[in-house]
DNA sequence: ACCCTCACCTGCACGC
DNA sequence: TGCGTGCAGGTGAGGG
């Protein structure tokens, strides 16, 4: 589910959580969530190792360990991790389970089945290919206007689809995407190559400005440690969107009504009047 | 190098 | 009530 604001927070909370904490043993209970690993190298990998702290690089969560190794993590749609005590039982759709010698645990939930770990050895960690492939940090310096100039003129496609393609922006999903461009007033439809050059830095500044309040905005709810991530995207209806699922209310800016349509099988939402 | 389609899952809201 | 449809904050494989 969650886009770059929520994967942050995530990573923070778990390292807030987590952070120190050594594992007794490490569950893998369906084997298609780390498709690289065989069930009993799982545990192996894992077991007995200390999490030395928790980032993230684009959507992905990377728990870095003392064994010289990086667990990898992605969410997907709806992956969720929950911290747990002893006597709880696993969730629905628990897909593995880190035991900490504390007799505390993390578990990863996904009732959709989408989400991945691997373990990676950490000093290989940037030659993976699901962190190779990802395009500069937003935040970065390596991210500028320039940089977001270039991309834009190699690509053909809408710039909607552009902005979802990790390998060109990384951290925009379906709701960011589509409010950055409401804020850049710039259709989505228009294909990327043909965004005008007078508008990249604004673009740059929407893409940039709305990742950045989500983050604020995610910070300041209340953590709630036996669910990491739970009011982050549990109540969606805390979003405060400017056209994202708002197909049909009036733009906030010309009261013209927000579209909806769908581009590469997934929905966008756009002003026809202030988008061009 | 780029772009398109499909695939991966479950659950929920909706209309008949 | 039940059944069909479409929808959901993501990406990767495999083809052109």
């Amino acid at each position: 589910m969650p886009e770059l604001p929520e994967v942050e927070f995530v990573a923070r909370e778990l390292n807030r959580i987590v952070g120190g904490q050594k594992i007794a043993t490490a569950e893998l209970l369906r084997a298609r969530l780390a498709p690289d690993s065989q069930i009993p190298d799982f545990g192996g990998l894992l077991d007995r190792a200390k999490i030395n702290f928790v980032h993230r690089r684009g959507k992905n969560i990377l728990f870095d360990l003392d064994n010289r190794r990086t667990l990898l993590t992605h969410l997907r749609m709806s992956g969720r991790f929950m911290l747990l005590n002893g006597q709880a039982d696993d969730p629905k759709f628990t897909h593995a389970v880190l035991h900490f010698v504390d007799g505390s645990r993390l578990v990863f939930q996904d009732q959709r089945h989408f989400g991945l770990m691997k373990v990676i050895e950490t000093a290989r960690l940037d030659l993976d290919p699901s962190i190779a492939k990802l395009a500069p940090e937003p935040f970065s310096e390596d991210f500028g206007p320039e940089y977001l100039r270039e991309q834009l003129a190699r690509s053909g496609r809408s710039l909607k689809e552009f902005l979802l393609d990790q390998t060109k922006v990384c951290g925009l999903g379906n709701i960011y995407a589509s409010e950055a461009m409401f804020r850049a007033g710039i259709s989505p439809k228009r294909k990327a190559r043909n965004v005008p050059g007078v508008r990249i830095e604004r673009l740059h500044r929407c893409i940039v400005d709305v990742l950045a309040e989500a983050l604020a905005e995610v910070s300041g709810r209340t953590p709630n440690p036996a669910a990491i991530g739970e009011g982050v995207y549990g109540d969606g209806a805390s979003g405060d969107w400017r056209v994202y699922e708002r197909e049909g209310g009036p733009c906030r800016t010309c009261s013209a009504p927000i579209r909806r349509i769908k581009q590469g099988q997934r929905s966008t939402y756009y002003c026809p009047k202030c988008q061009r």
